[in-house]
DNA sequence: AATATATTGTGAAATCCATCACAAAATATT
DNA sequence: AATATTTTGTGATGGATTTCACAATATATT
């Protein structure tokens, strides 16, 4: 880079370019996290019948620090207003926006079981961008239904009809021992990026996005913080 | 702290003295949040007859950096050989110890629907430290009824029978609107630490460790690097 | 036995993220 | 109209985490 990041950001508001992917990378993971909590947060704030909101109330309510909240926000590209602070609609058009969340993605599912099944079930997905379009598995009594008005296809049918529909988002909650393969197919349809839910570290192209949705890593923060406030009161 | 961290450690090696919550605390939740990734690496690792394993293959495997490998591991207290490694064996365990998840904790679950009753399907949660063994729920029709082999008993009952069991963990699987309330059940039926799947921050007393399995943030970041990439090509 | 090699363990440096401090701006109050 | 108050936006600072660099060590090779 040759101009400072904060040089183009300006740049871009006044001339209204398209950020690049360059400027897209750079919001540190973090406080990309924080966003969707920035966002249920709004949601319910805008329920109460409230138009706009300051950065210090948020913090407060969530406890975080205010600059921190002000910085995260900034990163979608909203202005607020001082002594007022952000319009809650614009917010969370600036968020949603930021996370292409108006855009639905269609997605595929592969392993139409417990956690599959429960997942189909959430239609709040719709919200976080998302949408299951069919679910993929590999036993024959479950396969030709439809669940939810989803159907359930065989397996082997997965890659081509990703292909031919263009799909990019694959959520695999088929077994572990499954996982690796699944990832595969997926792959070879021209899926980019995998959600899985499987205790399984996928070994795919480098350019392929992975998220796992690791409970035992959310689990290890909690027993291990118990673990450490029961020693404490001994 | 009046002496140095290394010092600590090293006392604690050679009289066995048990950790305290000081030291317990050092570690940085970051390094913390990858062991259990470690873990399910090993036991895979394991079962292909593997007995000793470097940090070297470890992170080229998991692409990480492998002194980040060394040092997060030497959190738990391993001690590798120089040239050789780690004992598998000897490192799975160590782990396992750091987080307590050798010692089973009994845990409450509000919430039989569908995800409540996906995670009550999931076995392997006894390998990850915790064992439901009561679901609490207020539709009269799921009440009273056993899943496998796990009673669904009426939310009112939740509190006093978490004091009477001396229950420290709760997970959280009913709606949103509802999570705040059973939060608050719990804590006054002496929980202290819960695992929360609604999409609502909770409010409750700051000694309470709360673990959001936010599954919106997992999603933000799918959609993030995926809009990225996608932009990319562009 | 000497040398080469791969790995651990750990201070030091670099990078990344959170927090502090404060000027500028918008509104409310006197 | 002047002053007080609250908040935004941001450069500077501090702290946490990651990465680098390298000595020490265990084993393999010659
Ligand atoms: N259930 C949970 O709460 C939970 C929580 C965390 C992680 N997980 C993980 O999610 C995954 C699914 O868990 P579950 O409880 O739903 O299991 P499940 O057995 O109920 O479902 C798995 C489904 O995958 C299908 N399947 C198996 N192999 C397949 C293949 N090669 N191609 C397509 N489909 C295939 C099976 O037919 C089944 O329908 C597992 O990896 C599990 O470890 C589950
Ligand atoms: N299903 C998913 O894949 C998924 C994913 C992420 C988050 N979530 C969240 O998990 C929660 C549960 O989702 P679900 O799909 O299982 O919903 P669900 O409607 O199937 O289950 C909710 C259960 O909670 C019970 N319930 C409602 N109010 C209660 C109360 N006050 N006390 C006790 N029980 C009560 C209901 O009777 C029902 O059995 C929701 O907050 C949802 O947003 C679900």
């Amino acid at each position: 880079m040759t101009s400072s990041p904060h040089f183009h950001i300006l740049i871009e508001k006044i001339f209204s370019i398209n950020v690049t992917a360059e400027e897209l990378k750079s919001i540190p993971e973090p406080s990309l996290r924080r966003l969707p909590v920035y966002l249920q947060y709004l949601q319910n704030a805008r329920e109460t019948g409230k138009t706009e909101i300051s950065t210090t109330l948020i913090a407060r309510d969530l406890r975080l620090d205010p600059t921190q909240v002000r910085k995260d926000l900034a990163y979608t590209g909203i202005i607020g207003k001082p002594k007022i602070g952000y319009n809650i609609d614009i917010l969370i058009n600036s968020i949603e926006d930021y996370l292409n969340w108006n855009n639905l993605s269609d997605a595929f599912l592969a392993g139409a079981g417990n956690l599959g099944l429960a997942l189909l079930g959430f239609e709040q997905f719709t919200k976080y961008g998302i949408k299951i379009v069919a679910l993929f598995d590999n036993d024959g009594r479950k396969i030709d239904r439809e669940v939810k008005g989803v159907p359930v296809l065989p397996v082997e049918k997965m890659a081509s009809l990703a292909k031919r529909m263009h799909i990019h988002i694959g959520i695999i909650t088929v077994p572990a021992s499954s996982a690796q393969s699944v990832a595969e197919q997926m792959v070879a349809g021209g899926i980019k990026a995998i959600w899985n839910f499987a205790p399984k570290m996928l070994k795919l192209p480098e350019e392929i996005i992975v998220e796992n949705a690791q409970f035992a890593t959310s689990l290890a923060v909690l027993t291990r913080k118990l673990a450490e406030s029961l020693k404490m009161v001994e």
